[in-house]
DNA sequence: TTAAGTGCAAATATTTTGCTGTCAC
DNA sequence: GTGACAGCAAAATATTTGCACTTAA
């Protein structure tokens, strides 16, 4: 097979290569994991998928990959309103910070991004004299298919 | 502005009486532990000051009653970018949201309401047909003294 | 070569649950 | 009196760590 997916040049395996930090195969497989999610995926789910890649691969693994991509500003860790226990999902971050709605119902998250989160968050800078690293709105409520 | 707190304690009591929950020792311990705190508590800490006024209550309590008090929308649940472990911390719910910064080198919280942030989630319900329950906005970042 | 990364197993941390006896109403 | 609540212990869930072996650069 010549393309393998593990040969799909992500981002993410740019940018670390950028900052020198050591590619794995491991890594590789957690990275296409993330880059190729379609819904937000908690560690375990992360795990499950890696090891369909490569299958010794290892729950610590994952956190410590995770840990990772976190330090370096790839990914953020969102708590969905803890909708489903206490796991923290995580994403790609992207250029723009999104919200998140989680319907209380149904489940459904929605994302969504704002012109006024950015306006209000460069208001949060200015106002309070803080330098703003990660923004996280997230919302509890009723989609609108769910509303009584 | 952190806790502008001006109403007087016992309010929580009289909100559950009204909606007939039965009142405990164990629960107003919890209940005046939650309504006198001056920063944002974790199950333990709550569980540790609860034990000063009821020294037999049980740290089941303790989750078992904020469930009640979250369910009864009487407090927020925050995670304050899980600065010091995964813990929940919890807080008095008031009028208005507030927004809440970490700092991510000294942890020190700062809270603030903002009309923008209001405003925001007006637009959003509008937008999305979402009905908000529950919005809660949390920021890392470096506060002006930590700033490089 | 060698520091960084991995798997494994065990430890920690946080929260939830089943059960039985107790207490607020 | 009775249904809601509490304590206890154990389980469930989520994450972290120590250590010896392996591997990318």
């Amino acid at each position: 097979m010549p393309f393998a997916n593990t040969e799909i040049p992500g981002r993410f395996q740019a940018l670390l290569a950028e900052r020198g930090i050591r590619m794995t195969g491991q890594r590789r497989a957690i990275l296409n994991v993330i880059e190729t999610a379609k819904k937000h995926l908690d560690a375990s789910q992360i795990l499950r998928r890696a090891r369909k890649l490569d299958p010794a691969i290892d729950r610590s693994t994952v956190y410590r990959t995770l840990d990772l991509l976190k330090r370096h500003g790839l990914i953020d860790e969102l708590d969905l309103m803890h909708l489903d226990g206490e796991a923290h999902y995580y994403e790609r971050k992207l250029n723009r910070d999104h919200i998140h709605m989680a319907c209380l119902r149904c489940g459904k998250i929605t994302e969504f991004v704002s012109d006024l989160f950015e306006t209000l968050k460069v208001q949060i800078e200015k106002e309070c004299g803080h330098r703003i690293v990660v923004a996280r709105l997230e919302i509890g409520g009723y989609c609108s298919r769910c509303q009584t």
